[in-house]
DNA sequence: ATACATTTATAACAGCGTTATCTCGATAGT
DNA sequence: ACTATCGAGATAACGCTGTTATAAATGTAT
């Protein structure tokens, strides 16, 4: 009942894995469309077809970012050793948003643009913040975990896991947001502050 | 030795003042030199040679903020009582992030933009970087005298300020990011994870 | 065979940051 | 007093951007 589809699935994943290398490299600002359609064979306007505007390329990129950061995450296994775990977990954030420090800015805050703006991307079940919630669920498990062995003390499950993640996600963005390091020992001193965020949270002995 | 300057240091600070409204209102995008320069009577070159570029004018409001949220950090009280005074201090910079978080956003890294893209303005001794010193070092020596009168424990400053300037800050930025807060006593539970930063840091008994 | 619906391409529109060109006007050197 | 010089600013252009109006293409339904 219509003029036939000239691009497929496949070309609709290239273009938003195109777009996330260009984030990744340039920044958000130098994702442009004509070079991008350019590169694929294509139109602008068979772009507008599949996306329906820039934002909403970028927006499909920060959707596949955090299914990836979600994936990282879920990945890392569970030893038993609750401590430990919670800690690795803190690890794969850090390396993954330093891999990718374009997509984890705009996966948190869509960067330099006004968050109010699109407020629809960040109701409670849109899919990015569906995605989102597997990532701190995974989280949220591991302080579970970290309460029933007695390592983390007799507070909210959730107030303790916005807290650590909150904790993490400063230390994490602001690594992504500089250029240069805060100390040579980085790793060490996450680990540090890592330790303190558990402390925090320690039961009243 | 040359045409008179039409434009003295109060339209510079007229213009710098019109765009740190204009991306608190509409973001750093939104930033556009045509209507600014309308607005104020000259053309966009008067503004190239102001400031050089559309980047060094933001640039220039960032500095600008940075300052703001600076005085904002030292206008805040010394009692005496060491630990009410760091947790007014963090009170005192959630209220300045959450009052303008489109300048907070840029004020830390810059936005949507790859950082490592403009590194000078990172080095250690640009306008940017030793106006947030001033900031964390009036952070340090709250934290100091926490550490004198044995609120906090015998752990480096340095490391502790750090610790507490990131955990702030991720609380913050969150909140920032985000159209919709994390729940409706915002307040009460940004008071409970402060509290918490300071466990962290606690002397060992 | 005709009408309709929808994908895609072409080309245009309005806007952007930036810059080449030129004018203006005050000072410095003669 | 005259001229050269040099920087500030205006005008207009360049090349780019996201978006969209228009039209061509190509299926299905009638």
């Amino acid at each position: 009942m219509a003029r036939p589809r000239k691009f497929d699935d496949e070309t609709r994943a290239a273009l938003i894995r195109d777009t996330a290398d260009q984030i990744v490299s340039g920044g958000v600002e130098s994702v442009s469309l004509r070079p991008l359609a350019a590169k694929h064979g294509c139109s602008t306007t068979a772009i507008y077809t599949m996306f329906g505007s820039r934002d909403a390329l970028i927006e499909a990129v920060v959707y596949e970012s955090v299914g990836s950061f979600t994936r990282s995450q879920e990945s890392v296994p569970v030893t038993g050793d609750s401590l430990s775990d919670l800690l690795e977990l803190g690890r794969a954030y850090r390396r993954w948003a330093l891999k990718y420090p374009a997509l984890y800015v705009i996966m948190i805050g869509r960067g330099g643009k006004r968050p109010d703006i699109n407020p629809e991307d960040f109701t409670e079940d849109s899919p990015r913040m569906i995605a989102a919630k597997k990532a701190i669920e995974t989280l949220f498990r591991r302080v579970a975990d970290c309460a029933a062995n007695g390592i983390l003390g007799d507070y909210p499950i959730e107030e303790m896991g916005n807290s650590i993640w909150a904790g993490v996600h400063g230390w994490v963005s602001i690594e992504a947001a500089r250029p240069v390091m805060i100390g040579q020992d980085a790793d060490a001193a996450y680990e540090r502050y890592m330790q303190s965020l558990v402390r925090a949270w320690a039961p009243v002995t």
